[in-house]
DNA sequence: AGAGTGATCATG
DNA sequence: ATGATCACTCTC
């Protein structure tokens, strides 16, 4: 049966978090229907020390708020004018980590996603693409994955991916952040065929 | 390779 | 108030 993942899941280090999101079953549940998928890429972002992070330097506004809640709790945010990226807070309260979630191998309500995406193909490839064919917005940001009854992750496999299935390269868009860009913080499954940036 | 798009934030 | 930036995507 499936279940949430728990509160100390998130309460470690993102680096952790990171690989072992890979596997998991993201859900949003909309108008009682299920959409989600297997997740299969994410980036670590380590808080204050990290450049590329937006809580680098200790940063703390409206839009990142979320960012210091406790692991387990959803952090959405508004780009370009208009994208939405989804993240999973790590770590504990006040230490502003976070997952990027990147890609999902669509699995519940495909129908809807394509509606959504207005596109059969490339549904949840990129963290914006997988935000619009799972219809994560902003209104989203701040919930509990934790304790949510329509935003959640749920353990779909109990044994985590051994490192040999997993990629470990550099971190998408963030050229600007220095030797961070360089860190091999973005995690992927080994010739998954859903992942972002084929 | 370039355009689109507007919230956000550091300046002042 | 203003201007630069942006953890991206699509189309060419």
């Amino acid at each position: 049966m499936p279940e949430h993942l728990p509160r100390c899941f998130y309460r470690r280090d993102p680096v952790t978090v990171a690989r072992t999101l890979l596997g998991q079953k993201l859900v949003h549940i909309v108008h009682g229907q299920r959409i989600g998928g297997i997740i299969v890429e994410t980036e670590a972002y380590l808080g204050i020390a990290d450049k590329a992070a937006h809580s680098y330097g200790g940063r703390r506004s409206p839009r990142n708020a979320t960012m210091w809640c406790d692991g387990g709790y959803c952090y959405v945010y508004f780009t370009y004018g208009m994208h939405h990226c989804a993240n999973v807070v790590a770590g504990r309260p006040g230490e502003p980590v976070a997952v990027l979630l990147r890609a999902l191998e669509p699995v519940e309500g495909i129908d809807t996603m394509q509606t959504l995406r207005g596109r059969r193909q490339d549904l949840c490839a990129g963290p914006a693409r997988l935000c619009q064919a799972l219809a994560v917005d902003r209104s989203l940001d701040g919930i509990d994955l934790v304790t949510s009854d329509h935003l959640f992750i749920e353990r779909q496999r109990r044994q985590v991916y051994p490192p040999s299935k997993i990629v470990a390269a550099a971190r998408v868009g963030v050229d600007y952040a220095g030797t961070w860009a360089r860190q091999p913080l973005r995690f992927y499954l080994v010739g998954n065929p859903h992942v972002s940036r084929r």
